[in-house]
DNA sequence: TTGATTTTATCCGTGTTGCGGATTAATTCT
DNA sequence: AGAATTAATCCGCAACACGGATAAAATCAA
């Protein structure tokens, strides 16, 4: 039970006062006045706070000048170099390892493209840690100026406790990742579900910056759910992020089964005969069905009408406003996304129907490490209660409007 | 975006406070202390706060003695009439009313088995508001002493703009129940599904007051879901609750469908030839199944798998250590409940295989408009950003296991 | 060039809050 | 009756947010 005092309270207005300076890029004290509702005192106090700390740095006088007449504004900004953060997100086919700093603006990626499928998780630990160190070297930085490292890996993760329950990339179960690499490498090292960190990303700096409530859907190899709910990640009980793929479509025994083995990548190549090689499979699939392969095209609408089922179901669980369709190859083509939108619109439930708006992203893997990232600076701003919360962005808006 | 100030600081002591004697019965400041993690001078400040504002009473001496050498303690609690609210369920065939006082205690009730089904959304309203009325009287109580009314019912409703969406009682959509029945009324009304009231009573009053995570599935005429997250009733974006009847269960056009086809009592009651009463239908039906009748013991197994794999399914999603089943008869059958567990034992994925514990639990109709006025009562109390969170019994139990 | 104007940021005094330590209150034990 | 013990309150302190006054830094007008 989180008693209130004094100290809860500063925390929770430097909160505010941070994620405001991050959303709105450099913004000046009246500024954050505005969006935060908090007094000019106050506001000031904190700032200065800020600057003490370095976590933000004043943007030199002249470099914004905004047409007014009396004193100008100083405008605050992040502090770039206030922290490092790394971000690591596991594929099956795939690390890849981004540094970003204070901004999350990425300093440095590395792609391994690595087989790292059902290896044993000693072999994961030890790739990763070497990723991370050659990365961080890569990027003129020591370890010691990192503050934290995130991994995003596809499957059940328990991300309080630093344990990945099930995934595909693992042969085993509940293994510790996040100590084992804290252990490793020194420094906090934290786990989380890919697909929440996507979420994440796409509510800093994607398409859901102003939403509080949508879900993510991830379409690679395997299958993600990653759900924004009141501007917080939303997680199971004990922390748990859930697994797409193991949700159950369609009559068990009777063309149905878990969505992994009817809508993934995986599933999809499986699906048609043509032996295809595992690196371009799902290039070379698409583009039979561009030109016409009634296997190819038939395996990709099987697979958009068993996600679209399973997305209208969570419509009618969650009822969000967007949802974001997220994936390499597959994801964008018309032949998956089609069938899916049609299933989804069929079997959505009537009070339901227009609530949700249904979007698809195609993304570099540097987007996955981002979030990543952006996970531990989230915890390195220091929200108390959560409310990594969008919201009024009004006030800027009818600010800039005046002007 | 929520400020804090000195006000809010207070606001959150105050109501745990408030949750701590709500919860732990008459106790006194020490213990609250212990509680809440408050220091002493804080909760006697919060304390006779309250006590001025009538809103707790201090026990008469003596009442309760508790072997110490010391001062004897003066405990607190609730004061029932500080406040009296009014709970109203909506079911197909019946509304049941409840007075309560501000301890959630029931004063009267008033149940009218009247088919509600499909009449237009006026007459409802007339019925509940005349079920309010007369109940109110024949608690002795007059309108003007009742601070709000809750009324929930089936389907898809939108609690913060007192809006159903769509429900098995109601033809229409989108019926605002909650300004009707507020200006009809003159007292704030609001509305909420059904499953959700459930919940709250259990969480309140029932097996699961220190859980801060469940799920309970209301098995009736209709399906509900209600879901406590974090302590929080958890709900879809923009305040929507689900109606787990709309959810998608087996291959549409393959002995699949809406789970609400396939798993309530009125599909139970439909698949079976037999012409079935409609009052007494399912107890009837059960009676049958118990003697062995094939048709009948086929319907329930059938409807106990189709809810099991959508239980499976939020597993998948929610991860909660309990779910409970709830509902009048069926719900209690084995013949129902052993298929739905060992459909959900054979679907839920094997990393969650041992997570939740699913219970079933049958009540009387007042628990439903029970949890109505403990979900006003809820807001009278006055959290701050919610909270309603169980938590730390531990340091009462640890109290009384020094005694 | 100089003073008036305007907008921004900080300083000062006030009120509220929670907290630790001392104090008072109300019992039981000896 | 006095000592011991536990409960509740009182007092002084520090942190905080806030409103109003003040200082700072520019533009505008003569």
């Amino acid at each position: 039970m989180k008693t209130a005092d004094p100290e809860l309270m500063r925390a929770i207005n430097r909160f505010h006062v941070m994620d405001a300076i991050r959303r709105h890029g450099p913004v000046s004290r009246v500024q954050i006045c505005q969006v935060t509702e908090l007094s000019a005192t106050t506001v000031s106090a904190i700032t200065a706070a800020l600057l003490d700390d370095r976590l933000i740095t004043s943007v030199p006088v002249g470099a914004v000048r905004d047409a007014g007449r009396g004193r100008p504004r100083v405008m605050l900004q992040l502090n770039p170099d206030a922290a490092h953060v790394v971000g690591v997100r596991l594929a099956p086919d795939q690390i890849t390892v981004a540094v970003t700093n204070f901004c999350a603006d990425i300093l440095h990626t590395l792609s391994l493209p690595i087989r790292i499928d059902r290896q044993t998780a000693a072999v994961i630990a030890d790739l990763v840690e070497d990723g991370v160190r050659r990365c961080i070297e890569d990027a003129n930085l020591e370890m010691s100026g990192i503050l934290g490292v995130c991994v995003g890996l596809p499957g059940v993760v328990e991300r309080s406790a630093g344990v990945c329950r099930q995934s595909p990339i693992f042969g085993d179960r509940d293994v510790p990742l996040g100590a084992e690499l804290t252990r490793r490498l020194g420094v906090p090292a934290s786990i989380d579900s890919d697909a929440n960190l996507v979420a994440l990303a796409e509510h800093w700096f994607g398409q859901a910056r102003d939403l509080n409530d949508f879900l993510v859907v991830s379409v690679e190899r395997s299958l993600g759910l990653g759900i924004l709910h009141n501007g917080e990640l939303f997680r199971g009980a004990s922390g748990l992020s859930p697994d797409l793929g193991d949700l159950m479509i369609g009559s068990p025994g009777n063309g149905g089964g878990r969505l992994a083995d009817m809508a993934s990548e995986i599933s999809v190549l499986g699906e048609t005969d043509a032996a295809l090689p595992s690196g371009r499979g799902m290039a070379l699939l698409l583009r039979r069905a561009e030109e016409g392969d009634e296997d190819c095209l038939a395996a990709l609408a099987a697979a958009g009408e068993a996600l679209g089922y399973a997305i209208a179901n969570l419509i009618t669980l969650f009822a969000p406003p967007k949802i974001i369709i997220a994936g390499r190859a597959m994801a964008s083509s018309e032949h998956f996304m089609r069938p899916l939108r049609e299933t989804v619109a069929a079997l959505v439930p009537p009070s339901l129907a227009d609530v949700t708006d249904l979007v698809t992203r195609e993304w570099d893997d540097s987007i996955w490490a981002r979030g990543a990232a952006a996970m531990t600076l989230r915890e390195l701003y220091g929200a108390p209660w959560g409310t990594t919360g969008p919201a009024p962005l009004r006030a800027l808006v009818e600010l800039r409007d005046e002007a």
